[in-house]
DNA sequence: GCTTGAATCTGTATCGATACAGGTATTTTA
DNA sequence: TAAAATACCTGTATCGATACAGATTCAAGC
């Protein structure tokens, strides 16, 4: 049978340009032991010419391997510009692997457990990446159960020994709170994840840790990460208007709880740095530095954490023992106070 | 043979389970004609109870549908929030269909082309979304010359007959130039994406089309979308420090020229607000309405852009023509002036 | 000359699905 | 009653690759 001419070559193409069989070119191609040097030559000669990629509809219908990742990804609620950074570090990762990026996104009012659970019935890939992770999550145990590879952004706490790439949250604010104090703050607001959260508890962890070592009091704040920003400065301003009591220092999880406690300061007619200083998760990314706001801060590189859960997911789906893939990070330097060079207006 | 237990249903399995054969299966399951209503029902019922999915593996192999559509995504540059609404949008249009979304990215040394060739080549898609698109942009043409749907955010001119959804850049550099014009300002400033991007392109000829208009100078700013804040603030910080024709007006292309604009003017002592105004794309991703700068502006919901190129995508696919699947958007109302509720400092 | 072994290469089955071309009954038609 | 039509179902080939179990060739060893 001829080959059909106009349609990308496949290994039936080298074959019948070769005058071999499919299963020698395919050994070819991969170098198996039994296949003579100078035949491997000719037919990789050919295939580069011929611009032969391998279909990765064929090999994994073979082989079982789907070369993909996936990445379990919340789409309903407000995207930020962490996210993206997130996943470039994933596909820089993935860059020079054989594997693709695809994306399986779930929203809120839907079970997060359907997502995976249908890239677990449906073969979908390889490996999952997961990230908003709670502290009891039950997708951890069913993906342990089915025996899918997985990563995780941040940690579970429900015994279950996974690959991880976490920011140490609980010691970020637990130093945080410890500046502030030693700045001479003497009542401190948080403003973090809910506690079903794993990242939340370990905030909320280390925030109690300070202030028991300090004996400083907290002013609580019912907003949260994921409420608006609108939310959390009228919440904070409430805050700010008490007569007695108010906080002069805030914990930030993320740029829009540092922008909301701004607002919710300048609203009551309070100047941040002076009345109320800020410790924040990401100031760069606030792009608060140009704005002259003096915030102190750290930052979590999400990209770093994207490439670097990427990094241990294929290596626990190369067989390494999840105990050797699981990274705990935390900045030496912090970022600069921004008040040093703030635009003044 | 007997079926294999411990493992993900198939047509075989259903096949054995009914008595069937997997024909019979496979066309029940889609409602061919040719099978008794009766047989259908029965191996609906079966398929349902052991929760049988069809692999998309074999699927593919067979019909040679993907069932992908493809996101070609530059990720070494500055990776901004937008990015993750526009993929946010996409994701969102492909809730309820079969296709799932993959990123393919690509660097700046790398040829463009590589990522799409590869996508052809492999046959890694169904479609292919592209962003960032040049004016004559030679990925278009080796798409439409290779038969591979595809959909654009923001349109080339090179001629060529394409699906895409675009903001109209043009019309909004010609009004926010005839609105600055409006509040007094004598001289403004561009800055905006590099001409060979269309989307650059499109900006400029509107800006000029109002500069003509009113008889405006214009102050060229070197600096361009893509450079980072610093460069931008110290371009415009130069500007203004002039002695004469100072620009007293900015058009802005996205988040992060607007800070950096702001930073410049700041930076030379100035008020934005009173001897410079600014209007911009974006004004509330920047978060600028909370930290007291009054920017005007006009929203660019990527995530409808997302959502809009990815629908469009899905139509051409389908066979839809491609002059039915152009969409160029403009908002109804622009953005409040934040100096309005701004929070002064 | 026959066996043995190493070096190379190849046919067939298989992964999970669908297209295509039949194959059985059963019923209708002439 | 034979032929034709209908209704319903099924075997085989196929997509592109790899695994597995042989083939084939040739030279060495006895």
């Amino acid at each position: 049978m001829a080959v059909k001419k106009n349609k990308r070559p496949t290994l039936k193409t080298i074959a019948y340009m070769t005058g071999l069989g499919v299963t020698t070119v395919s050994k070819a191609l991969k170098d198996a032991s039994d296949i003579k040097a100078s035949t491997k030559e000719r037919v990789k000669l050919i295939a580069e010419q011929i611009g032969y990629q391998p279909d990765r509809t064929g090999l994994r219908l073979r082989t079982g391997k789907t070369n993909v990742i996936s990445l379990a990804l919340r789409t309903d609620e407000e995207v930020t510009s962490m996210t993206s950074q997130f996943i470039a570090g994933i596909l820089q990762a993935l860059q020079h692997t054989q594997y693709t990026l695809v994306l399986s996104p779930y929203v809120r009012d839907s079970d997060p457990m359907e997502s995976v659970r249908h890239i677990v019935e449906s073969r979908g890939a390889d490996g999952i990446i997961l990230s908003r992770i709670e502290s009891t999550d039950k997708r951890l145990a069913y993906l342990d159960e089915a025996g899918m590879p997985f990563a995780t952004h941040g940690r579970s706490n429900m015994g279950l020994n996974h690959a991880f790439f976490d920011f140490d949250c609980e010691r970020f604010a637990a130093d945080a709170a410890r500046l502030l104090v030693d700045k001479g703050c003497g009542r401190l607001g948080l403003v973090s994840a809910p506690l079903n959260f794993s990242y939340g508890q370990c905030m909320r962890n280390g925030f109690d840790t300070a202030l028991q070592e300090t004996g400083i009091e907290e002013s609580r704040v019912s907003a949260r990460l994921g409420d608006s920003i609108d939310v959390i400065a009228d919440c904070v301003g409430r805050l700010m208007k008490q007569k007695h009591n108010r906080p002069d220092g805030f914990v930030c999880g993320n740029v829009e709880a540092t922008v909301g406690v701004i607002a919710g300061v300048e609203n009551a007619g309070l100047v941040v740095g002076e009345d109320v200083r800020i410790v924040a998760k990401q100031p760069s990314a606030s792009l608060l530095k140009w704005l002259g706001r003096p915030v102190y801060g750290i930052e979590d590189d999400l990209n770093a954490a994207g490439f670097g859960v990427a990094t241990s997911l294929i290596n626990v789906i190369d067989g390494a023992p999840v105990e050797d893939n699981q990274t705990i990070v935390y900045p030496e330097t912090w970022g600069n106070l921004v008040a040093d060079t703030s635009i003044q207006n």
